[in-house]
RNA sequence: GGCCCAGUGGCGAAGUUGGUUAUCGCGCCGCCCUGUCACGGCGGAGGUCACGGGUUCGAGUCCCGUUUGGGUCGCCA
């Protein structure tokens, strides 16, 4: 059945052929993606990562099989280019032209595939999971793939012309247990020791640092053994740099310059492989404006105080109003009771949506009780004038004016209000926000916003370590200005760390790292660590330090997370060749799987019991 | 670990308060068609309604459990 490829060589791809060719020979290798057999003339659409060409063969002295090819099977052709004989194709990049074939080879007939091999199908994920190969062959997703290896080499160029060296560094390192779960690698020539894979190169590019590699990057692949999301892979790829002898704005400075350049190549590239204008135009605007005027910033507080979020969405207003003031003295506990505890009472304004109806807030309700807010307090002001409070019986009829007031409330708006902690205020409310501006409307989805976000506090606290933890990572350089609150009140500690922000989706961030090793001990002991764990654990970055230390800093971005945006894509898995799916299993490959009870004994394992009948199980 | 959504021929969907033979579109197979490109016409095949249990005279439909996938909270320094 199928044919060799003796003899035959490719000129070409089916897309690369233009009317400067007609009259010419050549020879074509492709996918069947139709076949119309019109019983005297058959028309075949010959598909590779290019695009689509159209063959023609009439019935004289054609070769037969062209009338009966199977879809997705994959042919070579030899012919000549011609002009259309018949109605140009205008959604076809080759709409003027044809092949004229001389000669057919079936190199490899297909199954009918499980699924439709075509833009916007509707089907289930994991049947397009498990036939990845397949999926990928669709346009949309050979289009993705394509953008991303074209975007990872204009980082490469610029990165390279701006003096940055590529340095790989290993993925078999040690274990630090601080931060994500890590993936492990057991030894088979340490019984009992393991590996651990890197959930970023950060420590090793410190050392780099050290080494005098003054500006390294690396396209770095990452491992995080924590739960999946649309936007969250356990397997994901870093765009990792870091710069010796520099400072904040240095970084954010050619950080922001690499910005500009991928905006304002990326949309010719995106032309090229055939995306879709709206959003091609949406980045040339974004490049424009960038280009223009940079890119701006936002410090942590601001961000929480008017967006409820450290990677606001910026596309579309509706900012958090604190009403604290405006409500301390009404009779209303909820209010009072947030106040007293310490909380903050604030509200947003969905302008337009004072009509509601009761089951829709309801709704907006149990949003806010996931951010664990207890309850949503509303007004909402009718289109005639009517006022509906949630809490009105409460209040004074002064008192809901005044508020109202300070909501800059008007006819049809619908007022509503968090009272609680700081962050459960702000989780609650930035959420509604979102879903609010989706429902609304006012997000342009093909609108580009990045901003970058400043000045992170250092620590956080942590209700379930009982502790102060690095907020970004116990190598963040806090503010000299900051530091000498560390011991009275480490909280109000802020950090020279930095988000870069698009769209309200954290495409990458970065820090200053301590260079300076009492700093870096007395961090070390505000976050918990003994000096004997704290050596256990970085003992030979905080030796490499003892030996001439740049000051350096350093960002890394989430690739996949950039491409997703970039491409207009709702799921990180779009633009991975095999992603994984929600439990981190690989449906194609059957990953992860039980193994040899050989290969468990030469690595000094053994299973339990109770997950060994898990396994045998499945 | 919690919550929410979905699973009906190969694919996508419809299926009413539980009621006869489970419907439609795409794809697939056969025949016809010389300018199609979402080709068209005629005919045909193809279903353990995700799985298990229960309620009922009767379950795709109701209940319980399981499973697969998606979204999300926790988690992700």
């Amino acid at each position: 059945m199928a044919e060799s490829l003796k003899g035959l060589k490719r000129t070409m791809r089916c897309g690369e052929v233009t009317e400067e060719y007609i009259g010419k020979k050549v020879t074509l290798m492709g996918w069947v993606a139709k076949c119309r057999n019109k019983g005297g003339i058959v028309f075949v659409d010959l598909r590779d990562r290019s695009g689509i060409i159209q063959i023609v063969t009439e019935s004289e002295g054609a070769d037969p099989r062209w009338g009966s090819l199977k879809t997705e099977s994959a042919i070579a052709v030899t012919g000549t280019v011609e002009k259309r004989g018949g109605a140009v194709n205008p959604n076809l990049r080759t709409g003027t032209i044809e092949v004229i074939p001389e000669s057919l080879r079936i190199l490899s007939t297909a199954q009918t595939p499980p699924f439709l091999i075509q833009d916007g199908i509707d089907t289930r994920e994991d049947l397009r999971l498990k036939y990845r190969y397949l999926d990928l062959r669709r346009p949309e997703l050979q289009r993705k793939i394509m953008f991303r290896s074209r975007t990872v080499q204009l980082i490469r160029d610029f990165l390279s012309a701006e003096g940055f060296l590529d340095i790989e560094t290993p993925s078999l390192i040690g274990s630090t247990p601080e931060g994500a779960r890590d993936y492990l690698v057991p030894s088979r020539v340490h019984p009992g020791n393991f590996y651990a894979l890197p959930q970023s190169p950060q420590l090793l590019k410190q050392l780099l640092m050290c080494s005098g590699f003054d500006r390294y990057y690396q396209i770095a692949r990452c491992f995080r053994d924590e739960d999946l999301r649309a936007d969250r892979q356990p397997e994901f790829t870093q765009v990792d740099m870091e710069l010796s002898f520099v400072d904040q704005d240095d970084v954010i400075d050619v950080n922001t310059r690499l910005l500009q350049y991928l905006t304002k190549k990326m949309p010719d590239i995106m032309d090229e492989l055939g995306f879709d204008e709206k959003l091609t135009c949406g980045i040339r605007k974004c490049a424009e404006e960038i280009g223009k005027n940079g890119i701006g910033r936002i410090t942590w507080q601001d961000a929480m105080d008017l967006y409820g979020s450290d990677k606001p969405d910026l596309r579309f207003g509706m900012q958090i109003v604190d009403v604290s003031e405006n409500v301390k003295d009404c009779g209303f506990g909820v209010f009072t009771g947030a106040l007293e505890a310490g909380g903050v009472v604030r509200g947003i304004n969905a302008k337009g949506l004072g009509d509601m109806p009761r089951k829709r807030i309801d709704k907006l309700t149990e949003t806010a009780k996931t951010y664990g807010a207890k309850g949503l307090p509303y007004i909402a002001i009718h289109s005639d004038g009517s006022v509906k409070c949630s809490f009105a019986k409460f209040m004074t009829e002064e008192q809901t004016q005044k508020l109202i007031e300070a909501m800059n409330g008007e006819n049809g708006d619908l007022l509503l209000f968090a009272a609680d902690s700081f962050r459960v205020v702000c989780a609650s409310l930035g959420a509604l926000r979102l879903e609010l501006g989706e429902e609304l409307g006012l997000i342009d989805h093909n609108e580009f916003r990045f901003v970058w976000v400043v000045d992170f506090p250092l620590l956080e606290w942590s209700d379930e370590e009982n502790r102060f933890m690095a907020m970004h990572h116990p190598f963040t350089m806090p503010y000299e200005e900051d530091w000498e609150r560390i011991d009275s009140d480490p909280g109000s500690v802020r950090a020279q760390a930095y988000d870069i922000v698009l769209n309200g989706t954290e495409l990458g961030g970065g820090s200053v790292r301590i260079h300076m090793d009492d700093v870096q001990e007395k961090m070390l002991e505000v976050l918990g660590f003994t000096p004997e764990r704290a050596n256990e654990q970085f003992g030979f970055l905080l030796t490499a330090f003892k030996y001439g230390v740049p000051p350096h800093a350093g960002l890394a971005y989430g690739l996949d997370r950039m491409i997703m945006l970039f491409s207009g894509s709702d799921s990180i898995r779009d633009v991975i060749a095999f992603p994984k799916v929600k439990d981190a299993s690989d449906l194609m490959m059957g990953a992860p799987s039980t193994v040899d009870e050989k290969q468990l004994k030469e690595l000094s394992l053994a299973i339990t019991k109770e997950e060994d009948e898990t396994a045998v199980q499945s």
